[in-house]
DNA sequence: AAATCGTGGGC
DNA sequence: TGCCCAAGATT
């Protein structure tokens, strides 16, 4: 267990959170009174997907899909469409998943507990909390990769994030303000902190409401030690000619034979193999006379 | 538990 | 240009 620092446990969240105050961006699913539902849409589009992208699409889903009910109802090969070039697009059938659970399990409304949250299809632990705190207004500490890399240089006086472990939670703990309200925007607050100005490659130290309480500046920023995260291949990997795949099939207003599907990849092995597991992720459907085309 | 799963903008 | 990175989840 890590016991709280006295030079960070009382000023820093405090600081944070006025420093918040000034320097948020004015994002829409932040805007208040908006629902768990649209938390949720946001959080989930977030995965991974940066937040000017992000922008338009939730915009154009929230108006399409107000409600979860609306999305349960909604045949998966249009919410993937709707997704868009958004990536990973397991998610959009994830999402259409989660929202039939809500309807379902949850008489149409986005649970507030984190476990039942956490039950929902492609709600891991950080979504979780995410919509706990910022769509139903819960204290909860919420880690994602920006809180991270905020504890670790600001905390533990390293250059970049560890990965996750369980103690984050009671790292981010430590440092939040007592009062409720205050701690709900905290973890915001972390995020944004992190997303603006403790950023990844180039953070911009001066503009820091806490570089005085910083351990990693006060450690004279030292190089992160370790071997360097290897960072993920894209060219010419199965995850593009699925993206390619999916594409055309985006694209296509009625079902394609295979031929239609040559043009997105030279390699008709590695052609072949994507399409299969497109196939097996639910993200194509094969029609009974041997077309292809995203699910009805 | 390491690998897999899209996409595009910034430097 | 090519590499790095972006509010993770799942298996």
């Amino acid at each position: 267990m890590t016991s709280p620092s006295p030079r960070l446990s009382g000023p820093a969240g405090e600081v944070i959170v006025d420093w918040y105050a000034t320097a948020a961006r004015d994002l829409p699913w932040r805007t208040p009174g908006v629902d768990p539902w649209a938390v949720l849409v946001s959080e989930v589009m977030l995965q991974q997907t940066p937040v000017a992208r992000v922008e338009p699409v939730w915009r154009a889903w929230m108006d399409r899909w107000p409600t979860p009910a609306a999305l349960a109802a909604t045949p998966p090969g249009e919410v993937i469409r709707a997704w868009g070039k958004l990536g990973y697009p397991r998610r959009a059938l994830r999402l259409r998943e989660a929202a039939i659970a809500v309807t379902e399990r949850h008489g149409g409304a986005v649970p507030d507990d984190v476990a039942a949250l956490q039950a929902l299809p492609g709600v891991g632990t950080y979504t979780a909390r995410a919509v706990a705190c910022f769509g139903h207004g819960q204290r909860q500490p919420v880690v994602d990769t920006n809180v991270r890399r905020v504890v670790a240089r600001l905390v533990h006086g390293r250059a970049e994030a560890a990965p996750a472990r369980a103690s984050d939670l009671a790292d981010i703990s430590a440092l939040a303000p007592r009062d409720d309200a205050r701690a709900v925007r905290f973890s915001v607050a972390v995020m944004e902190l992190g997303a603006l100005v403790c950023v990844a490659r180039t953070p911009r130290c001066g503009a820091c409401p806490v570089r005085d309480l910083c351990a990693w500046r006060l450690a004279g920023y030292p190089a992160h030690e370790g071997p360097a995260r290897r960072v993920q291949t894209f060219t010419g990997t199965d995850r593009q000619v699925r993206g390619r795949l999916l594409d055309v099939l985006r694209a296509a207003e009625q079902p394609v034979d295979a031929a239609a599907l040559e043009p997105a990849w030279d390699d008709a092995a590695q052609r072949a193999r994507c399409l299969d597991s497109l196939l097996t992720d639910g993200l194509v459907e094969q029609t009974s006379d041997g077309l292809f085309t995203l699910p009805t």
